[in-house]
DNA sequence: AATTTAAGCGAACGTTCGTTAGTAAAAAAA
DNA sequence: TTTTTTTACTAACGAACGTTCGCTTAAATT
C-alpha cells in the first residue's frame, strides 16, 4: 500500500497520514507496526533488489547460447518490472530518499546487477555472437534504463503482455532498426 | 539553482530555505523574485521541453533519409540531456509535482515529442529502410527511456563525449548487437 | 471467565514547511 | 542629492510533517 503511493507520488510526497489513510487508519496508529517511516521504503527497495538479483542470477550461470541469456534476462527484468511494478519504480527513483548508509548498499546492489547484465553481453562478445565493436558497459546501461522505463508506463490491461514486450525488445536489441544491416 | 536541487533531491524534498541557501539568501528573499515554489518548478519544466521540442522539430520536417534523421534526433536529444543536465532530470522526473494543470501540459509535450519522434521510425518503415516488424510506438518508447537515462548518468569529465555516446546509441539502435543478424 | 497481548484512536509534541509583512540597506533614476 | 525602486533581512503566520503517548477496544491465551 505504501508501495503504491511512494511511487506515485514519491517519498517526500506522501505523508505517513497518507499512507495511514489509505489503510483506513489514522496517523499514529501505523507506529504499532513500523518503527519509522523510512523502513517503510528501505522495505520495498529492498524486495525490489532482491527480486531482481535473484531473478538473473541463475539465468547468467547457466549454460545456453548469450542469446538466449539475454532473451531471459530481459525477460525476467521485465516480470519484476510488471508484476511488481511499484517495488520497481520506487526502486529506480526513491532510493535517494534513504539514508546515506543504506543508499549506499542500493547502490551497490545496483552496480551488482548491472555486472551481472554485463557479463552476459561480454560473453555474447567472446563467442563471436555478438558484436566486438560495442561499448558493453555503455550498451548494458541502455538496456538497463529502456526496461526499468516499462515500470513507468506499463499498465495489466494495457495490450501488450510482459512477454510480448520482452519479445519485442530483445528482437529489437539483438537485430537492430535497419532492415538492410549493411547500409 | 532551483534545477540543480529539484534534480538531485525532488520537488518535495528541496524546501525553499535549501534553494535560498544555496543563493546566499535567508528564506523569506526568495519571495521578492517569484510569487510561489511552484513557479521554480515550471520555469525548469517548461524550458527543458522547449529545448527537446525545439531541436527535433527541424529536423523531421528536413529532407534527410531515415537513418539520418535518426542520427541527428539522437544527437539533439543527448545535446539537451547533458548541456541541461538538471532541468532535464527534473522534466523526466519530477513534472508530478506540477498543479493539475501543468502536469497536463507537460504531459500534451512530452506526447507531441515522442509523436515527432515516432514519425522519424515510421517514415524509415515506409522507406523499406527499417524494419517492417517493428512495433514502432513501442521502440520509440525504449530508445526515448534509454536516452533520458543518460541525463541520471552522466557527468561532464566522464570518458565519453555526448556525440560519443549518441554515436554509439545510435550504432547499437540501429545495426543490434548480433555479429550476425542471421541468427 | 480472567488475563495478557495486540491494534487502533485521538490529541499533542516539536519541527519544518511555504508564505506574508514590515523594515532596513543598496542601487538606480530623477 | 534627493527620490524611487529594488533587494534582502527578520520575525512571524498557520498548516503539515514525523513521531510519541495514554487510553480504549478487540483478540488471543490461559
Amino acid at each position: 500500500m505504501a508501495g503504491r503511493l511512494f511511487s506515485r507520488r514519491g517519498y517526500y510526497g506522501t505523508s505517513i497520514r497518507d499512507i495511514a489513510t489509505a489503510l483506513r487508519l489514522q496517523g499514529g496508529s501505523l507506529y504499532a507496526h513500523i518503527a519509522a517511516k523510512e523502513e517503510l521504503l528501505w522495505e520495498i527497495v529492498g524486495e525490489a533488489a532482491q527480486a531482481f538479483l535473484s531473478g538473473l542470477e541463475p539465468i547468467v550461470r547457466s549454460e545456453q547460447p548469450p542469446l538466449e541469456k539475454l532473451r531471459q534476462a530481459v525477460a525476467a527484468h521485465l516480470r519484476v518490472v510488471t508484476e511488481r511494478q511499484d517495488a520497481a519504480v520506487v526502486f529506480n527513483h526513491e532510493w535517494r530518499a534513504l539514508s546515506p548508509k543504506r543508499r549506499q548498499a542500493v547502490l551497490a546492489l545496483r552496480d551488482a546487477y548491472e555486472g551481472l547484465f554485463r557479463e552476459i553481453l561480454a560473453e555474447g562478445q567472446r563467442a563471436g555472437v555478438f558484436r566486438a565493436d560495442l561499448d558493453v558497459p555503455l550498451v548494458t546501461r541502455f538496456i538497463l534504463t529502456a526496461l526499468n522505463g516499462v515500470a513507468v508506463w506499463y499498465r495489466p490491461k494495457g495490450p501488450l503482455s510482459p512477454e510480448q514486450i520482452a519479445a519485442a525488445f530483445v528482437d529489437w536489441a539483438a537485430r537492430g532498426l535497419l532492415a538492410d544491416p549493411k547500409e
